[in-house]
DNA sequence: AGCCTTGTTGCATGAGCATACATTTTTGTT
DNA sequence: AACAAAAATGTATGCTCATGCAACAAGGCT
């Protein structure tokens, strides 16, 4: 139990709990989840709109599997489209639709709003502060 | 794409590698996730060793049934007994055991030495820092 | 009696791992 | 050089797991 483990486990959970606030009002609001709104942002900043399985896998950092079934929820949503690759027929892009694009704009204000008000009254904003100054990640 | 949320999300990612890496390493060497582990902290330094089951949820901050299936998890293991409080016949106090105590034991070095190394090498070191100089959550 | 509290159980969700499948790229042989 | 075999790459699918919510059961409190 050191105090720096305690400390740790602090931070995780308030991370989680910003997090889940977050996820919550996504979810209520927009019927999105968490991965699935980034997947929009990553999408809506990437040239054409469009990103392959693996580089949305990396934006999100998540699992290609897992990134497959996202992209399938997105896609019953009409959120995005597939589309395969005229080069390389094993990759498959994903392609921000309009309706997608939009839904994203609906969404943006109030996650952003969220994000302020659960980071300041869970503490994720001093965190925030810090990591901003140093320099996060050593070189791979 | 603010900036903010933008580097809220690098430090959610931060954060999470971390903990994979945590869960990775407990799961591998000791057969236990993340949860358990910290399970067993709370167990081991609470009273008696004992502690209700929405006391463990409280300090986990995970629901309550989670914290029920996972104590079922934690009594396959023998690492907890289920107690029943003799005073209120609705709670259920999960007991440390001797085998759950040294297991515990065990796992703590290495999940120090790799909580440490981890946080060094994704930048989790700088967000502990302001979150240890600020005063984490507002009350409530 | 009625209501609150405590814990458990059924169901759904999002994620990961291992695997299967299709397509590319590389390598070896003639 | 040309072709076949082997390795690598990009997605999709089956399974499992931990978690949350809602419904429930059992016990306590007014």
């Amino acid at each position: 139990m050191s105090a720096r483990g305690d400390l740790w486990l602090r931070l995780v959970q308030s991370v989680a709990t910003v997090e889940a606030e977050l996820g919550r009002i996504l979810q209520d609001r927009y019927g999105l989840g968490l991965s699935d709104y980034r997947a929009l942002e990553a999408l809506e900043k990437a040239p054409k709109s469009e990103l392959r399985m693996q580089e949305l896998a990396a934006h999100l950092q998540l699992n290609q599997s897992s990134v497959s079934r996202m992209v399938e929820r997105l896609e019953r949503g009409g959120f995005t489209v597939r589309d395969l690759c005229p080069d390389d027929k094993r990759g498959v892009y994903t392609v921000l639709t309009d309706k997608g694009r939009a839904h994203l704009a609906a969404a943006r204000p109030d996650y952003e709003e969220a994000l302020e008000t659960a980071m300041a009254r869970h503490g994720g904003g001093d965190a925030l502060a810090a990591f901003a100054g140093a320099g996060q990640a050593a070189p791979a």
